[in-house]
DNA sequence: CCATCTTTGCGTAAATTACTGAATTTCGGC
DNA sequence: GCCGAAATTCAGTAATTTACGCAAAGATGG
């Protein structure tokens, strides 16, 4: 078989050249280039013969999400890996939903790294071991199941409570944010307590750390 | 000259061996090690001729601040070169203040890495192009100056104002920051005020951001 | 000893919270 | 289509907290 050929997005340089070091020892696959965002990358793309993207996520966010999607609507034939220094459950999805094949945490190691991208190249879904049980977690969490979980934090907030939530965490008041959303002040309330009994939580502060943990705005 | 030993301090494989396999090439330098935490550090500390000790920080925190000054305590004569995701001024100086005396951006490349390690084993400070900028910024706004900028928000807040600014963010309230300092509520309230004026700052979420992104607080 | 900063405090108006309650809409499943 | 659960919308009232301007005693450093 051939090589494979992979490209690293990574916006550190040190980062950059220090995978790229690493995967030049592997026999199975070459390293065609290292760009830092998502405009070098399309432009490489449209050079290069790439069969796996390795993208690095330092601070996940929409932004990340977003690069994801473009490049599968761009060149779907392409297996895109996450190399993720956090693995926020919430983050995890969003990246699987928006294309991506595989996930690594910041503990796998250089076996683990050549691993997953010849398991992706083949096809298969990566996922490290830490992640996996991640995943679990949630579909076991999910919402078809018994009925005897009514009360308990399902942790599960609607658009609405979301939008109420981020809008909370950017610094509006009540009434500011009643005015956004052309409801009255009591609505905003209603949706700031049950936000707060849904997610477990006591103060405004504590919400917009929720807010922050979960990567709902930019800090 | 001997070959610079140098020890590597990171908790993400990928990282640690990246930086690994990228410094091998170099003549000057030995990588004689890569741990992931302090206590396994100072382990091999006792027992390696180490010369420089290169700490990734990813999240920075009081942790890392603690590790510095543990090492420094430990083995004053071994150098402390920093490599960091952010440039949070008050990390930065923090570090310094601790006792590091190198510090890399992320932007940094190989070559700029090797000619760190170079500079700090010979004696001499090494910081990245940005983090000077940084820290001259920080000196032309230093106390000991004209006495014209009396109302502008120097930023600079008293040991005081930092400590109830920690306890905000912590989701504590008025009435509880002013029991646990014993003080009254309306104290309190004053130090928030000036704290929010002093920092140019509108709510109090404002207030919790601006203690996350500075770190004065765990997330 | 003077200027400045810190720490402390008050009064009043405004905003938020804590409760409880409830009408209308939406939506998935049978 | 129908049913029930959840989502979305609003209200009343009392208690609490906050915003903001003002002020004064204590510490501190040149």
């Amino acid at each position: 078989m051939n090589k494979i050929e992979v490209i690293l997005v990574d916006d550190h340089r040190i980062m950059c050249e220090g995978l790229k070091s690493m995967l030049s020892d592997s026999h199975e696959i070459t390293v065609m280039g290292c760009v830092r965002n998502l405009s070098e990358l399309l432009i490489k793309l449209r050079i290069l013969p790439i069969h796996v993207i390795l993208l690095s996520c330092y601070e996940p966010g929409d932004h990340d999400i977003e690069m994801i999607r473009i490049i599968q609507r761009e060149h779907p034939q392409i297996k895109i890996l996450i190399l993720a220094m956090t693995a926020q459950e919430s983050f995890i999805l969003r990246t699987l939903k928006a294309g991506a094949k595989g996930f690594l945490s910041k503990d796998a190691d250089r076996n683990e790294l050549i691993e997953s991208i010849l398991t992706i190249r083949n096809g298969y879904d990566y996922y490290s071991k830490s992640i996996s049980e991640i995943i679990l977690k949630r579909y076991l969490n999910q919402p078809g199941n018994s009925s005897a979980q009514r009360n308990q934090p399902s942790g599960v907030l609607s658009d609405r409570e979301m939008e109420v939530l981020k809008l909370y965490a950017e610094s509006y008041t009540n009434q500011e944010i009643a005015d956004k959303l052309f409801v009255s002040i009591r609505t905003v309330e209603s949706h700031k307590n049950n936000i707060m009994r849904k997610i477990n939580l006591k103060t405004t502060v504590d919400m917009v750390k929720f807010a922050i943990r979960n990567n709902l705005i930019e800090i």
